[in-house]
DNA sequence: TATGAATGAGATTTCATTCAT
DNA sequence: CATGAATGAAATCTCATTCAT
């Protein structure tokens, strides 16, 4: 009555918690009404439906994620466009320590929306974001690394390689990011597992032309 | 009636394809039921309930590979307890390949299984299977970092990169599991994989005694 | 297998244990026939139904309870025909010790299945068989007192605090028995109980014709 | 939807009927809300789950029958405090009478409920109502019984007959009440056994030192 | 804004019973 | 004499969702 955007907050307070303790699918909307004080009606006054409610926790924190990587690899491809190899070679390692700075930054301000959406979301629409965003990045690094292949004579990608270290890297800010409460240890060990990953790029991506 | 072995193996079937398509919670045993061609109550002469029917598909391959891997294990502190120094990075990869070929031959020889158990599991006790394997493989390798730290002066185990690359060595067997279907492929990956992550040892993991 | 006899026992036994614990309606045959070590076609070998499986416990002790009181009850009437009024009141309280003794004693040799039957048939045919005691007594007694009224001028019966008091000796006899597992002790104390009880004839039963 | 006031009593007066035709046990949820014309999901709008719903009808003229008892004995101790021994005896009867016409008033005032706990409510937990009823008033007559002995020198109490009578005296209530639908004929008949009952205290439950 | 009431479908589980072998 | 398999109905209960007020 009256305090509409207390009744929203507490109900998305109350959500957290229940999508935390139970996950997307066993979480009951009721008992999400209970723990806010409001019965459903109230509930299906602010959000659509049980997916509508998860995506207002989640939705936006996972948007600006996207965004802010997009902006990052937008950057990225302009600077790369007009690189020689060996600056190249160089910006990877400075640009990987801004972006990550960025991302774990992003994460840790978001802290549980993020832990929701990378281990309580099976069974909504977000179950498979994580995929997502391996797309995405993997996308990028296949443009990158035909770029380098090209600057490379008797060099070739080997996709397979390069897909499953994408799928590393993000897998490593996850793990970070859900086993590291503090950011600035996140930040400092990420640094060294990317210093470690890249050389991953030499060691197996780009290869012989003869190579199986 | 009287096509007992039918019945049973239909419904594993019925409940691997439901499992499948609609995870362990959301998968309804009606379904599963109707599927088999069968009334409920058959599903509950064969299995106590959906828990135990879940554990009857994807139990004994876990419980194999676990068996698996402390088999492995103690066989590899046999052979390190009476090694030098070369000797031990020699086998380590030695020993990598071969435990590795043993483990994907048994991923694939139980492919639905597998893939219900790392994908679909979540609401089941399974749902935190993972965490026991690597636990399981992380304490392995932190008796075998303290050793070789031991032979090696002023160097120490940074103990958050051992479980990092723990993680990540786990994370890689199940990402090519889940990705590539064919047994050779994903063998021949691995081993360029382990070879790579292999050197994360060195230069994570046993580090300089003042580092931070 | 060969051992029949051993089976339907073994189905007893396992039966009484779980009629006792859960009553009548809530025993679950399955969980009887795991008791036994047999399955449920094994029962349904011996008996018809659930029903005819608590008969097949209770039924002959119930059976025999009121063929002990029907002879009794013959016995008496046939006695107090040719009695005068006094020689009469002094039968009562003898007959009284003797049927008490008689009927103390046959509870007590079937204490399982009379307490099924007195506290756990609920559901089951059996479930008035209180009831039956009391309508067979009241009959009787029914019977004796209007003999006793005709012989007493200005005086009549009180049907209603006929029953109560037939009521309360059965439920008396009741009481003992679930509370006093000693056959003595339960002896012992019914006599002091009827003998006040008996009073009650005089007091409440046989009333002048013109009391309320 | 809408009528609110009239679909909770509506299950309840279904709910009734049913738990007196079939016992709670037996009883059927579905065909209580079929009898009430709502679905079952209306049921658990209203009550948490079939003890609830029995709760909900013999809770609350059980507990209110369990206060008017416990103020009458507190009132009656007062009484007895203060009280020598003439006085005493003339009280039992004059209090017996007072509480015995409010206890059968409250009774009949709610029919239908007690009818339910007293004859219905086996599997309930409510199926030892009787007990704790029986118990209460025990501890009463207990210090009554004491306390009369220790006046009356040679004289002691035998705690089995004085708990007989207790028993007797709560079972000839519930006779009455589910025997009777007539609240003055009831508590006429009440009064007389009553009268009756009493006289057990000098019969049976007082009884000479040296006695057995 | 929010409530209180209700729906209707569905969940898992248990039951007594049957019957071919 | 007993098993193992299966039925089919019913049980209690929970769910997301709707809607008049």
């Amino acid at each position: 009555m009256g305090e509409s955007k207390e009744t929203r907050e507490r109900l998305l307070e109350s959500a957290m918690a229940e999508f935390a303790e139970k996950g997307y699918t066993k979480a009951s909307l009721r008992k999400i009404c209970a723990g806010a004080g409001v019965t459903t009606g109230a509930l299906y006054f602010f959000f659509k439906d049980k997916e509508d409610l998860f995506t207002a926790i989640v939705g936006q924190p996972f948007d600006e994620l996207k965004k802010i990587m997009v902006q990052h690899f937008a950057d990225e491809r302009d600077i790369l466009a007009s690189s020689d190899m060996s600056e190249l070679k160089g910006h990877i390692n400075g640009g990987h320590d801004e972006i990550a700075a960025t991302l774990i930054h992003h994460l840790y301000s978001n802290y549980d929306a993020f832990t929701l959406l990378l281990t309580k979301s099976q069974g909504s629409k977000f179950e498979n974001c994580v995929d997502e965003i391996v797309e995405m990045t993997d996308n990028i690094y296949s443009a990158m690394a035909e770029n380098m292949a090209a600057m490379m004579p008797n060099m070739r990608v080997n996709t397979y390689m390069r897909h499953w270290l994408t799928h590393m890297m993000i897998d490593a800010f996850i793990h970070l990011f859900t086993h590291e409460r503090d950011e600035q240890k996140a930040l400092s060990n990420m640094r060294k597992i990317l210093n470690f990953l890249v050389k991953g790029w030499g060691d197996m991506i780009l290869i012989p032309d003869d190579a199986g």
